[in-house]
DNA sequence: CCAGTCGCTTTACATCCTGTATAGTGAGTC
DNA sequence: GACTCACTATACAGGATGTAAAGCGACTGG
C-alpha cells in the first residue's frame, strides 16, 4: 500500500518539529520567555499537542535532551579510539567533546543552568553524561602513569576538566573549540601524569 | 537618646531574615518552590514586605549574591599574598577559593545554574565575579615562567579551572575542599608552566 | 470503500505565582 | 503628643502550568 506509515510519519514530524522549536527558543529566548506556549506557537501547533507529546514541561526538556545525545553521536567514538595510541585517543576524545560543547553550547547552558536549580532535570542530565564516566575512566585507566593523585580524583578531575560547564567557562577560548580542546587536552594529560 | 537607631536596626534584621529565609530555600528546595511567598512565611513576614525590600524576586536574587560577596571576605586576600612567593600565593588563592566554593556550595548551584538562563541574574554574577579576574591576572602574570600557551589562554584556563563550576563538577572530591584545592592548584600550575 | 482509530484543535477551567494598589496599625522619632 | 514609616491584611490583574471534554479529519485495516 502507497500510504502505509504515512500516520506515524505525522506524528513523528510533529514531534520533532516540537523539539526543534523548543531547541531555538531554549537557545535564543531567555528562560523567563520560554513557556509552553511560545514553543507550541513556534511549532505552529496547540498547546495542547506539547502536552499530548511531552506530558510537561519537564518531559519537553527530557526530549531535547534525548534528541541531544542522539545528536552526539559518541557512539562510535569508542570503536574509532581502538586503534589508536592513548595520547591519540585522549587527544580525539577531547577534541570530539569541545567540538560538540561548541556547536552545541547556546542550548546546553541553559539546560545545564536548570540542572543546578532543579534536581529532576539535573537526574536526567547526569544520567545521559554517565557515558562520558565510562568512556573516561577506560581513557585514564590507559593513559595514567605515574599519577600525582589517588586515581579517583584523576577520574574526577578529568571528568570535571572535560565537562560542559569548565568549556563554558573558558570565556572567549570557547568560541575557537579546536584551540580550547588542546588546553583541555593539556589539563587532561597534567593530571594522568 | 536610648532608643536612637532603634527603627534602623529593625529595618536590618527584618532584611536580614528576608535574605537568610531566601539563601535556606535556596541551598535546601527546588527551584520551582522557591518562590516569594516561601521566603516570606520562613522569615516571617508578609509577601509584600518582601517586595518593599527587594522590589522583585530578581532583586531578591541580588541581595543574597551581595550579601554572598561579603561573606567571601576575599578583599583581605591581595594584602594576605603580597609577601608571599608566586607559587604560596597561587596554593592560597587556590585553597581559599575552594573552601569558599565549598562552604556555599549548595547555595551557589542554583545561583550559577539561573545565571545559565537568566541573562539578568548572570549579569549580577559576573559583575560580582569580575574581582576574581583581575586577581587571576595577577597571579598569572607573577607565576608564568614558559607558559605553553597564550597568555590570554593561560588566563582563560585559570578561571575556568577555578570556577565554581568546574568544583561542582568535581563531584565527590568537592567534599573535600582542602584536597579538592591540590588537584586545582596543580591544574593552575600545569596552565602556566 | 467504509467504519474505526487517534492525533490534533478548540474551548474552558482550576491552580499557582508574580507584581501592584490601598487602607489601616503601631512602634519608633523629633 | 503629633508625625513618620515599615509592616500587615486584603484584593486584584496578568500570565503560566496542567487538565478535561467534544469535534474534526486524515490515515488505517478489512
Amino acid at each position: 500500500m502507497s500510504t502505509a506509515g504515512r500516520r506515524a510519519a505525522a506524528i513523528a514530524a510533529t514531534r520533532r518539529g516540537i523539539i526543534d522549536a523548543a531547541r531555538e527558543l531554549l537557545a535564543t529566548q531567555q528562560w523567563q520567555r520560554f513557556t509552553v506556549e511560545a514553543v507550541a506557537n513556534r511549532a505552529e501547533v496547540t498547546r495542547v499537542t506539547v502536552y499530548n507529546q511531552f506530558h510537561s514541561k519537564r518531559g519537553l526538556l527530557d526530549g531535547v535532551l534525548a534528541d541531544l545525545t542522539d545528536r552526539a553521536g559518541m557512539d562510535q567514538l569508542l570503536t574509532d579510539t581502538q586503534d589508536l595510541s592513548a595520547g591519540e585517543a585522549c587527544a580525539l576524545i577531547v577534541r570530539r567533546t569541545c567540538l560538540f560543547w561548541h556547536s552545541e553550547r547556546q542550548l546546553l547552558r541553559p539546560l545545564f543552568g536548570l540542572a543546578g536549580a532543579d534536581l529532576e532535570v539535573a537526574s536526567i542530565l547526569t544520567q545521559r553524561e554517565e557515558w562520558r564516566g565510562n568512556q573516561l575512566r577506560h581513557l585514564v585507566r590507559r593513559l595514567t602513569t605515574e599519577p600525582p593523585f589517588d586515581q579517583a580524583d584523576v577520574l574526577a578531575g578529568v571528568i570535571a576538566v572535560t565537562s560542559f560547564p569548565t568549556y563554558d567557562a573558558l570565556g572567549p577560548l570557547a568560541d575557537d573549540p579546536a584551540r580550547a580542546a588542546l588546553l583541555v587536552n593539556h589539563l587532561v594529560r597534567s593530571l594522568t601524569g
